[in-house]
DNA sequence: TTGTAAACGAGACGGTACGTCGTGTCTTTGT
DNA sequence: ACAAAGACACGACGTACCGTCTCGTTTACAA
């Protein structure tokens, strides 16, 4: 089998001036916040010349996303071959990564990165179109994977469409995320794990 | 019964620049979107000194608040007498509710503005604060109502959070709807509202 | 003999306001010169709204030089009855004359208001036609009074024009002031006043 | 003879932009006077940004000089070879000074920008130095070198100080010119020359 | 003595310009 | 050919004042 490599965008483009801009992009969104994030600066702090990121990267959001995705990819392979874990007892693994979720949410070093890149993608289509295809996609798949074993053991409804069962127990925490309309706690992760998988209705007899 | 009279912020300030101002931002929003709109462009759309902005305003974000408050809640009343639908049939309340916010998502007319404003929240938590109390509260009140009387007619079980019901009813269609993961559609609210209501377990026999 | 009272603008108009402009304008000039001088900032400094100094003042130059006129007259009286020195020693009098004006335009208190007033009349003809009559004008008067009395005296040629006189005397002082083109010392008023007396050409015999 | 190039200021600056800011800067201050010249619009009547001129420039005043001696040194040259005409008449050759002088006062073309120029070296010490070095500096030596030649013809006294004689000489005129104290004409020219020649004493014999 | 009309303080208003910052393009000068 | 550097035209920022315009509140004259 062949290594598959990701072929550059061209082969005299500088790989160190692509990570120095990712890195600094990242660094400084967390640093000053989206309103205050500059190409400019992102230039400056990355020690290169603003004309090499305009070469490279179509927007501020195509270069945010790309750091994100450089940077979280990086160490630990989310979506390569991370699979969720399973146990056999679906609540509980859901509750585990809805926790980890949680956790990541709210942790300072990825807060304000990914309210940025969430607001470039909320005002740019395109850009949500390659989000959906290389972030939500993937990570979409792996959740509806690990449902989709539960349908097999039977602790899962079979007419349940799983992009909707997705949408119910990932959906709350990302809104409650980004309108702050609550606490963004462990307990509230069990409570939607749990509430989803119930449902709302009187538990019959 | 005492005349509801609403206390100016200053008996100095000219109603007339208000509503010029308000109507103004509300209408370049959905024109030319959020990130071309500039508190100069405002002023000059509505006749107004950019001072006149700035002496009531302390942010853009709060201006679009504002502007979405005074121009949605105008006409219709949504937040005062406009309680949910109770039909006693919670389910197709509920679909009832979540189609015509899908239908208010989905027109042209206020996706813009309400992209713009939800970016402004989601960087702002004092804005977010302001927009909990003033927006999202008083509708998050009525849902949760119409579910304390579903509960009450032995609808919804007795020990689910009503928060958290409300989160798993409409945060689906919200994100979809900032993320156009998928088409937002009547069909697709009322699979929320089914599988939210029923949830994700087997029925049992 | 009758009190000779200067007729109020208007039996309305309030006489502390009045002073307190003008001393809030003649202050605020020397504090913050002539580039930083707002009507704004004087209103303010003499706790007293905008309308007040506009209903009054029709520029800001007309202002100054109103300050100027009623802080610098009031003690001693320049005007009215302040004749030239005259000993018999004409070179002697406009020595000890010019030698008043030199310290005069040297006293940080007075150079930046003469600074300002003297650019509001040079942007301003009618302010100058003003500074002409009311202040210029009389000033004028004196010295060419001293001169005429020093031509009775055979100090004077008969034939010299002295408006011409006047300023060949105290022209260069006032230059070297505004220009900076040189120290302005009471050496150098000496030797203005003796080249002028005396003349370039070589004394005959 | 090696060519003698002016170093720019920068290589990388645009003569073109420079060129622009200069003359517009000089035509908008003959147009709409001192009081409203912007630097908002020379930067519009050059066709060029705003941050351009703050780029190069440290205020109005060091704009409109560099302005002033680039579109008055440029055809004619006045201060490198322009000696003063020497046809061995003292009298009649700064006569013939003076009424140029007097004309180019009388100018409109030349009379808001002198004023502008004027106003800014009055209130701004660092101009004024550089307006003695750069332009008056180098006229003053010119009228200098003239008088010297006179004194070596002995039309002058030996004991004059130079600087005082061209104050007397030059002096009345810019006050006069600047003051609006009288009209400004050949006559009044000739007067002074005369005048400060000859002295105010009466002639003896 | 009491209107009543002005001048007053305060300050909001529609504007203009400020001086700064960032945009995206372009040019210059090394590698 | 790409890269760092940075000038350029442009546009928006948020601030300071402009001169005009109400607002109530004194204040002094006339009824």
């Amino acid at each position: 089998m062949p290594t598959q490599k990701v072929a550059p965008d061209s082969s005299r483009r500088s790989e160190t001036a692509r990570r120095a801009i990712l890195t600094a992009a990242f660094d400084l969104v967390g640093d000053v916040g989206y309103a205050k994030l500059s190409i400019e600066g992102i230039a400056a702090a990355a020690g290169v010349g603003k004309q090499t990121i305009y070469r490279w990267w179509p927007s501020k959001g195509a270069l945010l996303f790309d750091a994100f995705l450089a940077l979280t990819t990086d160490g630990g392979q989310d979506g390569q071959g991370g699979a969720l874990p399973d146990t056999g007892d679906l609540a509980a693994d859901l509750k585990l990564v809805l926790r980890a979720v949680v956790d990541e949410l709210n942790d300072p070093r990825y807060d304000l990165p990914m309210r940025a890149l969430h607001t470039e993608i909320v005002h740019d289509p395109a850009l949500a179109a390659d989000y959906a295809k290389r972030l939500d996609g993937p990570m979409r798949e792996l959740k509806k994977e690990r449902l989709r074993a539960a349908r097999r053991a039977g602790q899962l409804a079979e007419d349940v469409d799983l992009d909707v069962a997705v949408d119910l127990i990932f959906g709350p925490i990302l809104n409650r995320w980004l309108q702050r309309t609550g606490p963004l706690t462990h307990g509230y992760a069990d409570q939607v794990v749990d509430t989803a998988l119930r449902g709302l209705r009187p538990h019959e007899a």
